[in-house]
This record gives structure tokens, sequence and C-alpha cells, in this order.
DNA sequence: TTTCATATGTAACTATTGTTACTGTGCGCG
DNA sequence: CGCGCACAGTAACAATAGTTACATATGAAA
């Protein structure tokens, strides 16, 4: 686990704090599409990605979800983070986007660690931060944007986090992830074919212009 | 300043950080609709709110608004918390929606009380869940309802920070901060008075549905 | 009272998105 | 091979929201 740890952190934490994160944390492999966390489950560890990536959904009362963003290595769940200091419960899902694996950090070390550590303070602070930045991107695409735009940056998302510009998707899974239909979605990437954007075919679909 | 302070913060901040934010702290006097923070102005101070209350706004490239949350009394504003560790610019506006008054703490203090004082680290943390709390709720709001949800929500959220049922607005307001335009917010409220849920008139519009 | 700016009401139309329903297509597997 | 299933294409229509244009109403100031 050091390894890893080393791997993606050391260029933010110090040894000692590794060291102290192998020592509690525990190592979990999750194969893409399990769920992480789900909506109301109480938060208890807090997920430190090492690779892979994550996406993070919202669902209304309905169980219509939607798509918030994606987490890369050297994330970490800014509203686990959130929850954990007010012993609450996710008020998100969190799936494998690819398979993916994380380091489980027992909740009672976070604050420990904020005074213990400037170097996790800075890294708390900086995920919230990039989690706010997140989240008025997510405001900002849902608020201001048409759905064909939508649509275009969640394939060039999609992308960048998969290093492939071909994706592995049917149009129903982003459907469910821009909270819309598969029929929109087909007439949308029928209208970007068209313009030259991407390229259809069964299962999957190849982005263009980045 | 002192006794402000003390009305609003005693009960969370002990006496000696009082004191200190008195003294490296100014206040400020803010009139309904004057503008706090623009987006790109660089953060220098973190406001607290005294009295009052403030709206946060996002602009996409054209320039239209979207209404983001309120601040009330005991808030303070997360995107600058952010803003501050990160010495970046700010990435929203901030209007009084009444007379306000606040007091800027310079952003220096920040960092230097989270170490010093564990009452001050709660309330920062406190103000980041709050604050990724509401920016949830505005999301579920835009992708999950239609304009007339949105819109009887708005005017519940106003009337509560205003404390009083009867808004002194004109629909052309309401457009902006919904994103929208004066028209669709003319038909809708129209369609809420024959829903018995508002009475209207002339600059003005009644809550009833509470 | 007249004037004028501002606010509101409303029709008519367009654009976008959502829904239903049906067709066609590729592909694995018996 | 051909059956069955998941995926994709598309038409037709409905619902919602945005736009344009103009009429009317209100209240403050001249």
């Amino acid at each position: 686990m050091i390894e890893s740890l080393t791997e993606a952190y050391s260029f933010i934490f110090e040894k000692e704090l590794i060291e102290e994160m192998a020592e509690v944390g525990h190592l979990k492999s999750i194969k893409e599409g399990e769920k992480i966390i789900e909506i109301g489950d109480f938060v208890t560890h807090m997920p430190l990605l090492i690779s892979g990536a994550i996406k993070i959904l919202r669902e209304d009362k309905d169980g219509d979800e939607l798509l918030l963003y994606f987490l890369e290595r050297g994330d970490t769940c800014a509203m686990t983070l959130s929850c954990c200091l007010g012993e609450t419960k996710s008020e998100i899902r969190a799936v494998a986007e690819k398979s993916t694996e994380i380091i489980m950090i027992p909740i009672e070390k976070m604050e420990e660690w904020i005074a213990k550590y400037k170097t996790w303070r800075h890294f708390v602070f900086e995920s919230y931060h990039s989690r706010l930045t997140e989240m008025l991107d997510t405001i900002d695409t849902i608020a201001f944007l048409n759905m064909d735009e939508r649509l275009m940056r969640y394939l060039q998302d999609k992308a960048k986090i998969n290093q492939n510009e071909l994706l592995q998707v049917t149009h129903q899974d982003i459907a469910y992830d821009l909270h819309t239909s598969r029929v929109v979605i087909s007439r949308l990437l029928k209208k970007l074919k068209l313009e030259g954007k991407i390229e259809l075919q069964r299962n999957s679909i190849k982005v263009l212009s980045l």
C-alpha cells in the first residue's frame, strides 16, 4: 500500500503522513460500474483515489440521475469530507467509471490530521475548492447550455477521463447521466455526427474534435 | 464592532477570537442592491455576515445571470474562503438582498486562525459544508424542476430571507435571477395566482402558501 | 390633469426537449 | 442458420420554455 500511496501522493504529503495512512487505511479495488457509496449511506471512511476514476451522481425523488462530475487520481470526495465532519449521510452516489483503486481512511483521522499535518490541511481545503469549482461548472453547464452542448462536453470529459477517444457507451447510458431520454441523445448524436464532431458505431462513440 | 460580533457569533467563537476579529476586521454597511464582490475581483477580505442578507449570483459568457443562493447572518461566503486559499479571483457576484452589515477580515488571518482556534476551524468547515449543500440544492432545482416549481421556490426563499411574505420585486427582477425572460415569469405568475398560491400587485407579490 | 416611464398582460409564433411507438440492425448463441 | 435481444434510427406529436410584438395599466412628476 505504501508504494501506491507514495506513487500517487508523495508530492503532496510527507513521509510520516503517508506511513500513517498506510497503517490505518485499507486498499480497495473496485470494478467498473461497481457502486462505492450510495445516497443515504453513513460515511465511515473517506476515499483517496489511487488509480482509475469515479463518477459522482445526484438523484431526485423519482430516482432520476444526474452526473455531477468525475474524480481522478489525487482527488478525494469533498462531499465525503463534508459528511465526515457533520456525521451525516451521503448526499451523492459514487460509481466506478473504470476499474479503480482507492484507499479508505477512517473518518476519525480527518480532524486529527488537520491539526497535525499542514499538508493534509492544504489537501482538504484544496479538495473543497476543486469540488466547489466543479459544482459551479456543473451549474453553468445545466443552466446555460443546451443539450447538444452538454452532450459534447460530456463526451469530451469522458474521453479525457478514460484517456481514450473511443467511448464504450450506449445512448441510454448517456441519457441517464445527462438526465434526459435515449431518443433525445440519439437525435443529438446524429446531429453531432453530421457536424463531423463524432463517429458512431454500435456500443461506442469516437470523439473527433478534442 | 465587538457588540455586533458578540451578538451574531458569541455562540460559536470564543471571546479571544471575537476580540481579534474586532481588531483586524472592519465593519461595512451595504445598502440594498449594492454590489459587494464582482466576478473577477481579487479577494483580499472575507466577509462575515452580521445582519441582512446577500444573494450570490453566477454569470455566463453572455452576461446572463443565475441566482445560486442567499446568505444570512452567521454565514460566510465559502467561495471566498476557497478563493482566499488559492489566491484566486472571485467566481461569483455578491449583491446585498437588503441593507446588510458585514465584517471584513483580511485573508491572511484565515490560515492563522485555522491553526489557532478550533472553533474557527469548525466554522470554516461548516461553511464549506453548507455551501456544498446549497449548491447541490441549486443543481437539483435547475436540473429536476420545471420553471413553475423553481419560481415558487424562489418566491418562498425570498419571503423567508426577507421575513416578509410581501415581496417588492418586478417580474423582470425575477426573470434575471432565474435566468429566463420576463414574459415567461409573467405567464407562470398568472398560473400561480389562479392556483391561489400568490397574489399579484404592481411591483409586489404576496406569497400565500408557505 | 396630462405626460411619461415603467410594469404588466397577452397573443402568436419558434425552438427545444420529452414521449410514444414502431422499425431496423447487429450480434451472440443454441 | 436463424432466433432473440439489446441497441439504434426515426416519425409524429406533446409539453415546456423562449421570443417578438404590441396593448394596457399604474403611478410619479410636470
